[in-house]
DNA sequence: GAGCCTATTATACGCTTGAATAATTTCTTA
DNA sequence: TAAGAAATTATTCAAGCGTATAATAGGCTC
C-alpha cells in the first residue's frame, strides 16, 4: 500500500500554508466548515500534520484571527506623506480592495461571532480595534493641526469615534452588498462625509498618478 | 422506565420557544454550540421534537435569523411623531438597549458570517438591509422637506448611505466595546455627527419626559 | 551512500452530530 | 369515558468530529 509522497517544508512556510488553508475554509464554508480534515485537504496535507504544528484547533483559529486583523489594518497603518495625504489614503484603503470585499467580511464576522465565546479571541480583537482607532486619531490630530484647527484630544477622540464608525459601517455595507453601489460611490461618500464632519475640504485627488 | 411527562403546546408557542432557545444557544456558545441537542435542552424538550417543527437545522436557523433582523429593525421602523422626532428617535433607538448590546451583536455576526454560505440567509439579509435603509431614507427626506432643505432623491440616497453607515458602525463599536464609552456618549456623537452631515441642528431633547 | 532525525502519513478511538424511526402519552371530541 | 389524532419522547444510525499514537519516508550530515 503505497504511501503518498510528500516534501518536508520549513516550519514557517508550512504554518503559513495551514493558516491560509484555514482562512480559505472559513471564507468558503463558514467556521463550521473549517474542520481539521477540511483544512488539511485544502493545504494538501493530512489531518495529523495540523496537530504537529498547532496545539489544538483553537490555537490555529487564534493564529488565523491575528492574520485577519493584521491584513485589515496593516495597509491603512502604513500610509505615508503629508497629513492630508495620509488621512485620505487611510480612508480610501479601508474602502477598496483588498480590505473591502466579501471574503474579508466573512472572515471578520466569523471571528467576531466568537469573540464573546473565546476570551483569547476577545483579547486579540480589542488590541486590533484600539490600535486601529488610535491610528485614526493620530491622523486626524496631525491633519487638524496642519490646518491650524482645534486639535484638542477631546475633539480628536470624538471625531475618531465618529469617523471610525462611519468607515466601519461603509466597509460593512460595501462588503455585504457591493453591487448596490457605484464604482467608487462609497469612497466618495466617505470622503465628502468626513470633510463635512471635519469642516474642512481635502485637496482634489492628484489624477496624474504621480504618487504611485 | 418512566418516560418524562410533557405538555402539548400550541404550534405557534412551541415554534417560538424553540427559536428562542436557538438564539440563546447561539448567543451563549456561538453557532457551533447551537446543536439540535443543545437547543432541545434549552427549550426543555427532547431533540426529536425539533425535527417535528422544522424540516432541518438549516430551516430553524433561517427562521431564527428572521427574528433577529425583525428585532433589530422593528422598533426603529415604528417611530412616530413629527419628522424631527421620528429621526431623532430612530437614531437613539438604534444605539441603545435592547438593539445595542453584545447579545445582539453575537447573533448578528453569527448569521452574517453565514450569509455568504447560505443563499437563503443572504436573501433574508438583503431584504432586512434594504428595508432599513429605505426607512432611514424616508425619515431623512421628510425631515429635510419639513425644514425646507434640498430633499432630492439623489441627496437623500447619499445621506442615507452615509448615516446608515455611521449608525451601523457606532452600533458595532458600542456592542463590541461598550465599556470604552461613556453612558450615552455614542448617542451624543451620533446626534451631533448627523446634525453636521445634514447641516441642520435638531431641537434639544425635551427633558420633561412629556413624550413618554 | 549510510544513518539519523523528525516532518509527515496512516490508522484508530471515543464522542458528538443531524437525522430517521419506533414507542408512548397527552388532549380533544364525540 | 372511550377513541383516535398527533405531539412528544426514546432509541438508533451512519457520518464526521478533534485528538492520540504508531509507522514511514524525506532530506540533512558525516
Amino acid at each position: 500500500m503505497a504511501r503518498r509522497t510528500f516534501h518536508r517544508a520549513p516550519e514557517a512556510e508550512r504554518r503559513h500554508d495551514l493558516i491560509e488553508a484555514t482562512l480559505d475554509c472559513i471564507a468558503e464554508y463558514g467556521l463550521q466548515g473549517a474542520t481539521v480534515r477540511q483544512i488539511a485537504i485544502k493545504a494538501g496535507v493530512t489531518a495529523g500534520l495540523i496537530r504537529h504544528y498547532f496545539q489544538s484547533k483553537e490555537h490555529i483559529l487564534q493564529e488565523a484571527y491575528r492574520i485577519v486583523i493584521a491584513r485589515l489594518t496593516e495597509k491603512a497603518e502604513r500610509v505615508t506623506g503629508d497629513p492630508e495625504t495620509r488621512l485620505r489614503d487611510f480612508i480610501v484603503i479601508n474602502l477598496t480592495e483588498p480590505v473591502a470585499n466579501s471574503r474579508s467580511l466573512s472572515l471578520w464576522a466569523s471571528f467576531i461571532s466568537r469573540v464573546s465565546v473565546d476570551p483569547e479571541l476577545a483579547a486579540i480583537h480589542r488590541e486590533g480595534y484600539l490600535s486601529f482607532r488610535n491610528a485614526l486619531e493620530g491622523l486626524l490630530g496631525d491633519f487638524l493641526a496642519a490646518r491650524g484647527e482645534d486639535a484638542s484630544p477631546e475633539r480628536c477622540r470624538r471625531l475618531a469615534i465618529a469617523i471610525n464608525g462611519l468607515l466601519d459601517g461603509l466597509w460593512l455595507e460595501g462588503c455585504l452588498a457591493g453591487e448596490l453601489f457605484g464604482e467608487s460611490e462609497l469612497v466618495e461618500i466617505a470622503l465628502t462625509s468626513i470633510e463635512t464632519l471635519l469642516g474642512l475640504r481635502l485637496r482634489p485627488v492628484d489624477a496624474t498618478g504621480a504618487d504611485h
